[in-house]
DNA sequence: GCCGAAAGTTGGACTTAGTCTAAAAACGTC
DNA sequence: GACGTTTTTAGACTAAGTCCAACTTTCGGC
């Protein structure tokens, strides 16, 4: 068994990513994950399980209605619901006014530039938050840091 | 002069959480950032500037009307708005489909109960993120770590 | 292959948060 | 009191998210 890879995506998002035109690799992922692999499931997931863009509902819908035109809002409002419930996506509250889509699953930290929007990964041992464990009165799930700014140099929108 | 108090929130914020009902001095405190200190604005500040509970701007307006029935939506809207162009409040995206405000203008972390949706401040010297400094490529405006999970204890809603 | 049930999709109505506008009201200066 | 500026108001508008009924597709039993 080869060694763990250093991406942190979901396997799912990783197939989808390394093969973004398998949609048989990606209607395997699916079952998987326990999704019923329609049509318009693959074609949701090829995209949304492959980006880093964090985008939202909307987008997404708009996205796949280049190559799907008669996928419908509600479809893909069900279906990004059904992803996150079958943990193939995160839900975060990132942006103003939107939830946004993550395919990574693992526990990372997030970058919100303040010019353009664009949301991007940290990487989890890129910042250490110590004395998490001495909240007290509070059953931690998750966190995260979240860090504002803007993005120079590399990466440029 | 006093010792610095322990209490991290803006000088408005103190003064209206200190003297919820001292509305003069309310609007002395707007009138030193430079809003002029209207019924309404008094009214608004009275509230917003004073409580811990990270409101949406519907949830102040439903407060606000409670003692000020003809306070309108859109004066409300403005009015954050502005509180938070001159420095009384920061907007905070840490809940789903809305934007909350928050009071406190130092530095802090948050933490938003996965039962109840409440979202309380966590000091800032109560978490501390190493390596910040080593993001390449960003411009760090600001950061906070956002905990997610269960109050238990003290503090139940 | 047929049939019924379950699951999925669709078009669009509905709700809510946030913004915008024109008119009216309030305020400050002269 | 007049006038210009600012603020407030009522409500229209936009966009994100949800919900619903009808239709389509899929699946399992026979």
């Amino acid at each position: 068994m080869p060694a763990p890879r250093k991406s942190t995506r979901s396997a799912a998002a990783r197939d989808a990513s390394a093969s973004p035109a398998a949609p048989r690799a990606i209607a395997e992922q699916l079952e998987r994950h326990g999704v019923r692999p329609s049509a318009q499931r693959v074609a949701i997931a090829s995209y949304v399980l492959g980006t880093e863009d964090h985008p939202s509902a909307d987008q997404v819908w708009a996205r796949v209605k280049e190559r799907f035109p008669m996928v419908s809002r509600a479809t893909v409002y069900n279906t990004l619901r059904h992803f996150t419930e079958k943990g193939l996506l995160r839900e975060l509250v990132l942006a103003e006014g939107r939830q946004v889509f993550d395919p990574v699953i693992e526990p990372h930290h997030h970058f919100v530039d303040d010019e353009t929007g664009a949301i991007r990964d940290i990487p989890w041992s890129a910042l250490k938050v110590a004395k998490i464990d001495e909240l007290e009165g509070l059953d931690v799930r998750e966190y995260m840091v979240v860090v504002r700014g803007v993005s120079r140099g590399a990466r440029k929108g």
